[in-house]
DNA sequence: CCAACATACGGAACGCTGTTCCGTTTACCA
DNA sequence: TGGTAAACGGAACAGCGTTCCGTATGTTGG
């Protein structure tokens, strides 16, 4: 069948891990792959080994905050008074998870084709999940329904760009006036 | 007094302007060096002679167009019924702007060191007038006051991150959703 | 018209990336 | 304990932006 990993193998890979989430919250997630190698105290193949590109390795490091914040929208969604309030309480969830991590959010969006599987891991993810949300608040009246919950995610992972290296600059001030901009108004 | 310039290295200037020009467009503000250099049949020491970074190309490419839309701001504000009506259509300017210019807007947000001095030059030039819409509209009590011109302009431009290479993703209406929750509720 | 001088040019060379590749080492198991 | 396959390290490669200097060319005073 599927003979075990070696011992050395699994301790290098969580040993890289860790390197990699160190030096990602040094110098972001566009981090130079002898940088994190130097810190994890291997060889550069080693890297390519475990994660073959850079998204494998980013995936990794962050999938236990994704997967969290995937499992909270449900949650998020029985828990509140309103759908709308769900939805701005999850889209919270996720700024803060986006802009904690330095350039996460520019790599989100890049055109880069190592990112692609970054990308597509997100949307994978997360996108059921904001999707559900939209719809309730759709269904209760609360918000217009003219946005797809793709360009949503967009919209917001794009307001999050930068918004770690510039203090001057609050990205959940901008994420709220969107939702905000979403309500439906009283007329 | 300051010597003429070489008539030799004016042709040459004008030259590698048409070319980048023609180089954003098929490959975006990114693009190599050396693929401009071939398109305007030069060596890649003539761009650095001419432009010695980056962000002195772009701006000379696209200067014209940026001086259009920050004389269109005062423009719009003595033509439009309001103020926020103004903001609005200087903003769709802005974007349109920015949405044509493949990987302009990533280039404008990004942190590299190159690009400080593009950054430098669209504030220079757009903020007082987008800080004067914005300030026009905060008098006639059309918007709330909580946000500054700087973080809208950020904003904004975050947001068209990317419009141009996906299709799904259309700029235009989120940023018509940010602008509209600026606006005042009417209560 | 023609030196001689300053200016500008081209592209090789450099340093720094990400990525690949292979000789060597190491863990596992019969 | 020896043999085998897995894993490792880091040199080597390719592709970027950038610098530098020997060469070419426009300009100008005689």
């Amino acid at each position: 069948m599927v003979p075990r990993k070696r011992a050395d193998a699994q301790r290098n890979e969580k040993t890289l891990l860790d390197a990699a989430a160190a030096a990602f919250v040094a110098s972001g997630v566009n981090v130079g792959v002898r940088d994190i190698a130097g810190r994890a105290g291997v060889g550069v193949g080693t890297i390519y080994r475990h994660f073959p590109t850079r998204a494998d390795l980013v995936v990794a490091v962050y999938r236990h905050q994704i997967e969290a914040c995937a499992e909270a929208g449900p949650e998020l969604l029985a828990a509140s008074e309103s759908a709308h309030a769900a939805l701005a309480s999850w889209i919270d969830l996720f700024v803060d998870f986006l802009v904690t991590k330095h350039g996460l959010a520019g790599a989100l969006q890049s055109d880069d084709a190592t990112f692609q599987t970054l990308h597509g891991y997100f949307l994978e993810r997360l996108l059921p999940v904001c999707a559900g949300l939209l719809e309730a608040a759709t269904e209760a009246g609360e918000i217009s329904a003219d946005i797809t919950a793709l360009e949503l995610m967009r919209g917001v992972g794009n307001l999050c760009i930068g918004a770690d290296t510039d203090k001057s600059y609050d990205a959940r001030r901008l994420v709220a006036l969107l939702i905000a901009g979403l309500r439906v108004r009283p007329s």
